[in-house]
DNA sequence: TGCAGATCGTTCGCAAGCTAAGGATAAACT
DNA sequence: AGTTTATCCTTAGCTTGCGAACGATCTGCA
């Protein structure tokens, strides 16, 4: 079963350019950028649903859940605000996992002394406790899921996706508007 | 507001090491495969955060969406496990994008005439005419995203991604099971 | 032919995630 | 001081997405 544009076989991977190009007919048409994006997104997905499934859902936590409890334990306690920021979440989204971190006693909301508006988040024992234990066996996995690759490969992926991210958020919004850092 | 893990500085990202090797102790840790893989993931946000904003949401369609259309276009019509195996979707999710699809005309479902339980999903005239409208915009974004990158990294992006994938989907399993292709 | 097991798609329940609207607090201006 | 405006978090409604359970269909074997 060849994945058009994700296979090795770069035989596969040029037919499917190929293809491509006969449905557009002449109309202007970039490969390399599409296989740069689709690969981003393949391999997000697959790295995520494998974590999920053997390191993350044992111990019932999301991914969402664990990046959270990640940022806390490693650089204290946050605004939700920033939190949002820190793990690539919209508030809204993370006001509701903090709910349920906070029903299982994993963090901890406090009112800003001075700000009433504000919301302190802070990692409680329970969460330091599963993140302690988590973390290890995440990094563990990282370390498997990039072993096809060289140590300068992996380096080099890095800062390849780095300068994705940037563009990608620095890039003017051609409609609408966004808050800036 | 610095981004330990994504930021452009590589002071900020070497502050991000220590800080975490700081909570770890003595224990093991790897630290450009958690760089490697947390990039992936963030990229990978950005990318489709900005498709959905800027090329998919005004034309009605999903991420998901559009990757089937673009899948049923380009490589015609596809039995619905196949075409979940296409889109990196599982089954359920695929079936009720399905039934959106349909409701608004872009694809049809058919029964597959040999085996009653297969069905085969085929675009229709209205999706054709969205996929041709949006998939040039959609690729003229993809190129606006790798704009920071060379020729030749974006073909190094796209490989060393590639190996990631294939590592993270054949790695054996260490519980439960799953379908090999 | 008839039953057991395999295969395939759909449905169901749930979590994650977004945006937009709402409500509380703070700041600014008169 | 009182009113407006801005800021911040939460809530509400929706879609996406997963896995598991279900129902329908096909295949194999007696």
């Amino acid at each position: 079963m060849p994945r058009p544009l994700i296979d090795d076989d770069p035989r596969v991977v040029l037919e499917a350019e190929r293809d491509i190009r006969a449905r557009l007919g002449d109309r202007q048409f970039d490969f390399d950028a599409l296989l740069a994006v689709s690969n981003i997104y393949r391999a997000a997905n697959a790295v995520r649903n494998r974590m999920e499934r053997e390191v993350l859902g044992p111990e019932g936590l999301s991914w969402g859940g664990f990046t959270i409890l990640f940022v806390l334990w490693v650089w204290g306690e946050r605004e939700t605000g920033q939190l949002a920021d820190d793990c690539g979440l919209a508030k809204g989204t993370l006001s509701g996992m903090l709910g349920t971190l906070e029903k299982t006693g994993l963090v901890s909301r406090t009112r800003h002394p001075e700000d009433g508006r504000r919301v302190i988040v802070a990692l409680e024992g329970g969460g330091r406790e599963v993140i302690e234990r988590v973390f290890p066996r995440f990094n563990e996995h990282e370390t498997k899921l990039t072993s096809g690759l060289g140590p300068r490969e992996r380096g080099e992926l890095a800062r390849l996706l780095r300068i994705v991210t940037a563009t990608a958020d620095d890039l003017p919004l051609v409609a609408g508007d966004r808050a800036k850092a």
